[in-house]
RNA sequence: GGGUUCGUAGCCUAGCCUGGUAGGGCGAUGGUCUCCAAAACCAUCGAUCGUCGGUUCAAAUCCGAUCGGGCCCA
């Protein structure tokens, strides 16, 4: 692989992405000034996650801001395959999925894919997968969404409602859009190839626009509801896509529940946190103190800094002068991670105080059958 | 239901034909180095070879059964 290829699968990330090229390959839309002045003149803010292109890309965002406009409300969509404990990379589209649910006012679903899990991860039980839905629920809970607008789907639970959409849905597509979409072989089992019309499911759980923010590498999944949106008479889900979120030790490659150092999960101690980052964070830091001095850091390769950009530090002048002192030389590697664990550790001593009260909160935010 | 193929440490895999109680790669862990991390170098941990039984002085290796995975056919 040369210095500039990348892979962006849903079930596989590596590479240094080139999300310009990304776009162009996906045929998605870039987030353009425009549309962020839009955006911003509706809700009357700009995410920092907007401004800093940590969201970059969408699809049809803009017909959902026009209905908007209309006074035509859309409603959320996003999930998570619960295949292991939640880490800090997963609360990244949620959290901006609060603020979207904050500003417009809207419903909001979230779908714990459960089965999937079970079918596509030889070693877990259902039981397993059962276990990381709530788990991961909780994880959700604890941000804040409203309980009012806000269900939480988990298609083992919720087949009864999910069934008749997906049937629909399974219809219209073929075992060859699903292997080529999907790279399916004929050693898939057959859970896996009816289990995209499940995912499609909630895109139609309302007869209203969608609007669905996710991580880029998921976008395949969504291209294929919207191939059959109109065929089954409803609209075609919207999309805003944002980065993949570097794993601690580097730079291509995303952060994977499943790789225990370079990760940060939502339920790790301080002391835990601590070590983690400094032990296995990848830094921009120069071999030794004194050509940090002289030559200054990298902050575009560093994960701690790409860390508090992406999530932990919104605050754009605080982050221009940490950017400016290690790129000086004057911000050590280790003295930037010390930033990064305070900011971390303080987002987890409040995230585990809400994850704990939403253990109590639950009942209201699980998606009832009818 | 028939056929076929595979099952060796967390993962990938050598060895099986020509029986003598496992070798490598990745990973993991520790150390040196570094303000950290990475890289590099050094060291360490880790497998009763799917299971049960048989043959043999001796079986991962041969035989039988069984369990599990894959594929093909019906």
């Amino acid at each position: 692989m040369s210095a500039d290829d990348f892979i962006v699968t849903p079930w596989h990330v590596e590479g240094d992405i080139d999300y310009d090229k990304l776009i162009k390959q996906f045929g998605t839309e870039k987030i353009s000034s425009e549309l962020l002045e839009r955006i911003k003149k509706i809700t009357g803010e700009d995410h920092f996650m907007l401004r800093r292109g940590i969201f970059f890309s969408h699809r049809e965002l803009t017909r959902i801001l026009d209905e908007y406009e209309k006074g035509n409300k859309f409603f959320l969509y996003t999930g998570r395959g619960p295949s292991g404990h939640t880490h800090i990379g997963h609360l990244v589209p949620w959290m901006f999925a609060k603020w979207l649910q904050d500003k417009f006012d809207v419903n909001m679903y979230f779908q714990l894919t459960d089965d999937e899990k079970f079918y596509s991860k030889p070693n877990l039980t259902l039981e397993e997968t059962k276990k990381f839905a709530y788990e991961n629920a909780l994880d959700f809970i604890a941000l804040g969404f409203n309980p009012e607008k806000t269900k939480i789907i988990i298609n083992t639970k919720n087949i009864k409602t999910l069934y008749p959409i997906a049937a629909e849905v399974a219809k219209k597509i073929n075992f060859s859009n699903t292997k080529a979409t999907f790279g399916f072989t004929n050693e898939t089992n057959i859970g896996m190839i009816f289990y995209t019309s499940l995912q499609s499911a909630p895109c139609f759980i309302e007869d209203k626009p969608v609007l669905i923010p996710l991580g880029v590498d998921q976008d395949p999944h969504f291209r294929l509801t919207r191939d059959i949106a109109p065929k089954i008479g409803k609209q075609k889900p919207a999309l805003i896509h944002n980065i993949m979120i570097p794993s601690l030790e580097g730079p291509g490659g995303k952060m994977s529940a499943s790789d225990e150092k370079g990760t940060i999960y939502t339920t790790d101690s301080p002391s835990e946190v601590k070590n983690k980052i400094n032990k296995h964070a990848f830094s921009g830091g120069q071999p030794d103190i004194e050509q940090h001095r002289k030559l200054g850091g990298n902050p575009d390769i560093d994960v701690s800094y790409q860390y508090l950009r992406i999530f932990f530090e919104p605050d754009d002048a605080k982050l221009k002068i940490i950017h400016e002192d290690y790129k000086s030389g004057k911000l050590l590697s280790g003295e930037l991670k010390a930033i990064l664990i305070e900011k971390i550790n303080s987002f987890l001593a409040i995230h585990q105080e809400n994850r704990k009260k939403a253990k109590n909160q639950i009942e209201q935010f699980l998606f009832e059958d009818k």
